[in-house]
DNA sequence: TCAAAAGTGTTTTATATACACCCATGT
DNA sequence: ACATGGGTGTATATAAAACACTTTTGA
């Protein structure tokens, strides 16, 4: 029983907005780098599991609660604080702004939206940390129906449509994409329309958690 | 800068022999639960980065030092291990027994093949990140060539598909298989065949590393 | 009535699957 | 000569890709 260290967790959190793929900074207010812009995080505590620290993290800086959380990756080079030795769990997050947004800034934590083609400069090796959490979700978002959790409950196919253009950085094809969507079966027509929209409005649709359970245990894959 | 704690790296080891996927177990000779099997692993120390520990580990209880290796995930839960807090990173590792053996035991360590159909109970969260591990592979064998890290650097097509077939768990289609890999063009023909073998011997091949890494960058795919 | 985006099918092409016999080698 | 496993091709089915017009709605 050698060595103790700390042991940190940072979160690249991901939303959407209607132009963009978005990913949440907070301005540092503490040395070191106080003033630059960092991914969320913190240290675990000797009692708090890994994904708690993510969430009560999340929680503190944010006030946001309901969200997407998987672990990335754990990054622990040597020198990646200045500081002393910090190994750090990284975890990313999806969520969606139309059920809730981010508490606005206080002194503490400055949080804010960034487009992630126009990250600003990160601290440490987070934008390392970023890069790795982008590629992820580019090839989950593929062979995992996590995209709806950046979407809200109800969604229109062309929301849809837009946001896996949005991640996988190309067009898609708007017929072959709904005829693969819809042939898995796994959206519920709610039988409404979107509103609020001044063009010809959107059906409505909400994914089928419970049969998307079901058919992966008999061995389906969602694909894109 | 808050609570310090241990951080420890266990390896899951994978090995292939004729009839079985197999995985390096370490019978524990210091409580907690000496004399019972356990993933090799250790304490991460200071001055020390993951995988340079990984290393290190594999390097002190089996003497094997050409290892493939890869981050899997961090096991953090609070009581994951009765002592105190430890939270472990876990990596996976694929090697070839052809050209090195693990050394012999000795009394700090007895390290031992096991099948992994058959493995015996293990301490700690440690069955379960065997499984992680084993899903990983399964995973990964199919869309990364990481199979080959298993096989010696010269191997027949034979040899490949028992290999895949021990991993996934199932047969394959031996014309199917065969035109799949030789479509992606990325083994060399070495013009010998296998020795010491009481049939007709097969072809060896090698594969092509440097080519995947070129074909890769412009967007190829490997996929079984 | 015009602009803007929603919605809809078919054809072509590529990929995956199913399947059976001959060949080389050692005993 | 026989047993064992290595090596080979084609036909069918399924999935992916390419592609253009009509409909709805609000301004």
């Amino acid at each position: 029983m050698l060595d103790r260290l700390c042991l940190a967790v940072d979160c690249v959190v991901f939303s959407v907005s209607a132009t963009d793929l978005q990913v949440m900074l907070i301005k540092r207010g503490i040395p070191p780098f106080a003033g630059e812009w960092a991914l969320p995080g913190g240290f675990v505590r000797r009692d708090e599991s890994l994904e708690a620290t993510a969430r009560r993290e999340l929680y503190e800086e944010t006030g946001i609660t309901k969200i997407y959380l998987e672990q990335l990756y754990t990054f622990g080079d040597v020198d990646r604080d200045p500081r002393e030795r910090v190994v750090t769990v990284a975890y990313y997050a999806l969520i969606n702004l139309k059920d809730q947004s981010i508490r606005p800034s206080t002194d503490a934590s400055q949080a804010q939206w960034f487009p992630v083609q126009n990250l600003p400069k990160l601290v440490f090796d987070h934008e390392r940390i970023f890069a790795t959490a982008m590629q992820r979700l580019r090839a989950k978002v593929r062979y995992e129906p996590i995209g709806f959790e950046l979407l809200p409950p109800k969604f229109t196919l062309p929301e849809l449509q837009k946001l896996y253009e949005l991640i996988l950085g190309c067009p898609l094809d708007k017929r072959n994409f709904r005829k693969k969507i819809l042939a898995m079966d796994l959206l519920i027509d709610l039988g409404e329309k979107e509103t609020g929209v001044k063009r010809r409005a959107g059906k409505l649709y909400q994914f089928d958690q419970d049969k998307y359970q079901q058919l992966k245990q008999k061995g389906f894959n969602f694909e894109i």
